[in-house]
RNA sequence: GGCCCGGUGGUGUAGUGGUUAACAUGCCGCCCUGUCACGGCGGAGAUCGAGGGUUCAAGUCCCUUCCGGGUCGCCA
């Protein structure tokens, strides 16, 4: 700074300062040279302010501007005028003054960026993930940050005023079945065996619920090795939290509190209270997911009951077999061109649909490849039940529930998406509750729990473990904005017994279960609080505030979809010395 | 692991078998005292992601591979 000392943020300059000396720094945005007149965008984190430079000024000031190039980074000392008439720039924040130069300094040159520091340029993400310092630079994705501390310190707040006390767990701990890939981490002093990065402090979470903490949170690092997508990273941040003493309701509501209130002090949102809320059951059926997107309607139809005897010799037979008939009536689509209904067509095989029935309802009535198959009285209950009017196209599938479900659901967000159904500035919360307790998993020919393995089962279902693990409901709630799944937790077991029992129901051997979760069990023992808790996706819910389509947005330093960092070049290859003292052997096998 | 989209001067794109690969912007130089995506004139800048093949001829067609993105599987 040679000696200098900053004054003001360039942004927040204004008529209010007029007449006064200023000492501004930054980096060079844009230098508009006029031979006798030079104009330089000076930008820093709070905005962009003009400087003026004419030859008459003192400190050589004007020459020294003429050598000035985009984002070099320069401290400028000068008197803010009001700019004159016709000069305002109504698109600049700071556009009705400018700043007359009486010195200038370079504090160090800049080479030529790869891409323009501003917010409308499309550059290659690969390009912008290279050079992440200077697509940091960018106003937007400094907003992003911002955001996100903004998120993150009115969580802290609001939880510290709810009596949370936040609390580190350990990042290297024990890999556990269950779940996500575990990334490992090889220990010295132990030869052969590895930490596991944690996919959430679950269990850590619990046991200071047992240690008597009773309100715990933790803005967390989870770390899970699986393939990457627009909203999954390898680490990504959850606001993980427990409480004891309480029942499902006492979470909902001061969650609930909580969300309210993040959205209030981050974007300035009044959010509607309370959130709806739908059992999974529900949700599937109406659309498809267990995170409905319910900013338009379009919800799936179940037309089976009036094809159980239908010619039409598909539809009978998936639903003989117990599969379920479905449709959605996309409204006004009647004379979509048939090679995009073929599109549809391909875009429901990806879940697993074996084929998608359509009719077109026409002025001169329903055309389609299926009415031949139905009888009057069975096209006409369709018809009914689908409200649909003329000039609608109505799809079907046929297949078990789960591909009716994964399939319309996604074709319904689909259509959703083309139609411009969804109004953007809508932020429909709501919860999904009574998950059931377990799935089956068809490969591993075992049940596996839907949330985690601590959820406590519902009251009156504990007794169908043994008999029907497939009817067990777990005391799990998931909330949703806008068909995001932004957080998700459940009431937890807190009786060693029922714990151990639930392991059996996974399969696990008596054994198996002591092995992986002994500490639990037995910390179980020795008076555990009821309790509950949730964690949000805080990478999700600031992307969701920011209006972005991907979490690498609102992440510093993300990873690309092969979960490297291009700019740092990881992972990379270690030295064999460093093998060797991590008994550790390194044997890639290349395909040939 | 599967499917889809993309990779051409620094950046963003055009180029569907045939001259010297085009345009915009950025960059460099000169000119310019009210611009704000300043303007004018001139200039430099590309082994068309890589490798192989087909062809008289390949940025363009074929195969393989690498990289980025989307997605299914996967993500308790």
């Amino acid at each position: 700074m040679q000696g200098w000392k900053r004054s003001h943020a360039c942004g927040v300059l204004g008529l209010a300062q007029t007449e006064q000396e200023v000492t501004l720094t930054g980096w060079v945005a844009r230098r508009r040279d006029h031979g006798g007149l030079i104009f330089v965008d000076l930008r820093d984190r709070t905005g962009i302010v003009q400087i003026v430079f004419t030859p008459d000024m003192p400190d050589n000031a004007f020459h020294k501007a003429e050598a000035l190039r985009s984002e070099f980074v320069i401290a400028v000392k000068g008197k803010v005028s009001a700019r004159p008439e016709g000069t305002v720039n109504p698109n600049l924040a700071t556009g009705d003054i400018e700043v007359y130069c009486s010195a200038l300094r370079l504090l160090n040159a800049a080479k030529t960026p790869p891409f323009y520091i501003a917010d409308e340029v499309d550059v290659d993400e690969s390009i912008r993930l290279k050079y992440r310092y200077l697509d940091l630079r960018r106003p937007e994705m400094q907003r992003n940050l911002v955001l996100r501390h903004r998120v993150t310190k009115a969580m802290r707040d609001f939880l510290d005023r709810h009596d949370f006390v936040e609390i580190e767990t350990p990042i290297m701990t024990k890999s556990t079945p269950e779940g996500a890939r575990d990334y490992l981490v090889p220990s010295r002093v132990n030869p052969g065996k590895f930490y596991a990065l944690p996919q959430s402090p679950q269990i850590y979470k619990q046991l200071l619920m047992v240690a008597g903490l009773e309100r715990y949170f933790q803005i967390a690092r989870c770390f899970r090795d699986e393939d990457l997508r627009a909203d999954r990273q390898p680490e990504f941040t959850q606001l993980d939290l427990e409480m004891s003493f309480v029942e499902r309701e006492d979470i909902m509501e001061i969650m609930e509190d909580m969300i309210a209130y993040l959205f209030k002090e981050a974007i300035g949102l009044e959010v509607q209270r309370p959130f709806p809320r739908l059992t999974y059951g529900e949700a599937m059926d109406r659309f498809g997911s267990d995170k409905p997107d319910t900013r338009f309607a379009m919800e799936l139809i179940d037309v089976s009951p009036a094809l159980e005897s239908c010619g039409f010799k598909v539809f009978q037979s998936v639903i003989a077999a117990g599969g379920r008939v479905k449709g959605i009536n996309a409204k006004g689509c009647a004379n979509m061109p048939r090679r995009e209904i073929d599109g549809l067509v391909d875009l429901v095989a990806t879940y697993g649909a074996k084929g998608l029935a359509w009719m077109q309802v026409t002025p001169e009535g329903v055309k389609s490849p299926i009415t031949k198959f139905l009888s009057e009285g069975e096209l006409q209950h369709i018809l009914d039940r689908m409200e649909a009017a003329e000039g609608d196209l109505l799809l079907f599938v046929a297949d078990i529930p789960a591909v009716v479900a994964a399939s319309l659901g996604a074709l319904r967000l689909e259509l959703g998406r083309r139609l411009n159904l969804i109004d953007a500035d809508k932020h429909n919360f709501l919860w999904v509750i009574d998950f059931p307790m377990f799935e089956y998993d068809g490969e591993e020919q075992r049940w596996v729990a839907m949330h985690h393995p601590f959820t406590s089962p519902q009251d009156d279902d504990i007794a169908l473990l043994d008999s029907d693990p497939g009817q067990v409901k777990a005391k799990a709630y998931d909330m949703i904005l806008n068909g995001t799944e932004i957080g998700g937790g459940s009431i937890r077991i807190y009786d060693r017994a029922l714990q151990e029992k639930l392991f059996v129901t996974l399969g696990f051997s008596k054994e198996e279960a002591w092995n992986q979760f002994g500490h639990l069990m037995e910390a179980f023992e020795y008076g555990t609080p009821p309790h509950g808790g949730i964690a949000f996706g805080l990478d999700r819910l600031v992307m969701l505030m920011a209006k972005r389509g991907s979490i690498r947005d609102v992440i510093a330093f993300p990873k690309t979809q092969s979960a490297t960092d291009v700019m740092a070049q990881a992972p990379s290859e270690v030295s064999p010395k460093q093998l060797r003292e991590l008994h550790i052997k390194s044997e890639v096998v290349l395909k040939k």
